[in-house]
DNA sequence: TTCTATTAAAGAATGGCATTCGCTTAAATG
DNA sequence: CATTTAAGCGAATGCCATTCTTTAATAGAA
């Protein structure tokens, strides 16, 4: 009864808003110029998105996702318990919330300037906490349930720390130490229940 | 030879922004609003300061510096080195990285949109750091002291995750499962160097 | 005290941006 | 084909940080 939705401009937008936000940031790109390179005008965009944000989501959700499974499949290639342990922190912290391409530079921007009207689903986070935990399982087989939970908790807020430290206090501090450390305590509670 | 700057007017302006950016966020506070609540104009803000961003230095920085001179207290007066451990990061995750006060969510949100230009001393990284570091000495008197600097970059690390998650992340997770989890970890390193 | 250079102070732009409005027109349906 | 719905678009709208321009207060020289 009506023209539909053009599932290839939704995507050139998606791609477009991709490229701008890596190159730009998320506070930099301007929906003029997503609309631009997407090869449509500023206004048809708020026929496909409700808002910038919920753009920076649509594009942060999947790339999130494939580098979680990404990470899991490492994992699990690892031999050893040690190694997948190694493995994880490191793919996790380095790999993504320190990501090079600026992905979660996009996302920390967009949840610090969202209003009121922004709100998004906690699946996503929720989803990679879950899986996170069954990593640290494969990784450490024998552990405690409930020290599995505390380790999750942990490395996400290692995660969260990282992405705020990456992206907006640049280079202050060595990021590699604060690694390191995580990785020393981790180390710690392993040792101690392997009763070393 | 010329008209001087005034410091009340310097005050009104740094206490009224305050005040804003306590109430409504860093963001959803203008220049105009913090002008019109110090009693001056708009455009004399800029005589004081050169940018809101600079604005919310100059607010952030007292603020924090005396939180931090406050734990310090809390720490010294506990009796035992493990009363002590827990007070700093209950005091540091608790009390400074998760205030209600919205004071991080203030630095949070200016440092996630500042621009080019916006720049900043890192001094009071450093400082918060070197007290960090010295009241972990006072918990842990005979550690090792590359131990005591993995724990100070651990727990920074932790105080950023807190306070992203705290001012953006809202209420997804249980923060104190957060808390609780980074407290055993340090326990665990504790227990280990006690040789228990 | 008077004059003058300096600059605080104020109001009016400026420029940038996300979002909305009103109109036009493509296309799905009967 | 006619009708109707919504995609698409250009032009607002409203908000805001920052700058420009002008006025006037005042510290210091005369």
């Amino acid at each position: 009864m009506a023209r539909q939705k053009s599932e290839q401009v939704r995507q050139a937008l998606l791609e477009a808003a991709q490229k701008l936000f890596v190159e730009k940031g998320y506070i930099a790109t301007t929906i003029g110029s997503i609309a631009r390179a997407a090869g449509t005008s500023q206004s048809n965009v708020y026929v496909y998105f409700t808002s910038k944000f919920e753009i920076a989501f649509a594009v942060f959700d999947p790339w999130l996702r494939s580098k979680v499974l990404d990470l899991e499949a490492r994992v699990e290639a690892q031999d050893t318990p040690e190694a997948r342990l190694r493995a994880l922190i490191d793919g996790l912290i380095h790999g993504i919330a320190a990501d090079r391409s600026g992905q979660t530079l996009t996302l920390v921007q967009a949840l610090a300037t969202a209003k009121a009207g922004d709100e998004y689903s906690p699946d996503l986070l929720l989803w990679t906490m879950s899986r996170i935990h069954q990593m640290i399982g494969t990784a450490l087989p024998g552990s405690d349930p409930t020290e599995r939970e505390a380790l999750t908790h942990s490395l996400m807020l290692a995660f969260d720390g990282i992405a705020l430290r990456q992206n907006l206090r640049r280079s202050e501090i060595e990021d590699s130490l604060s690694v390191d450390a995580l990785y020393m305590m981790v180390q710690a509670i392993i040792r101690r229940d392997a009763g070393e």
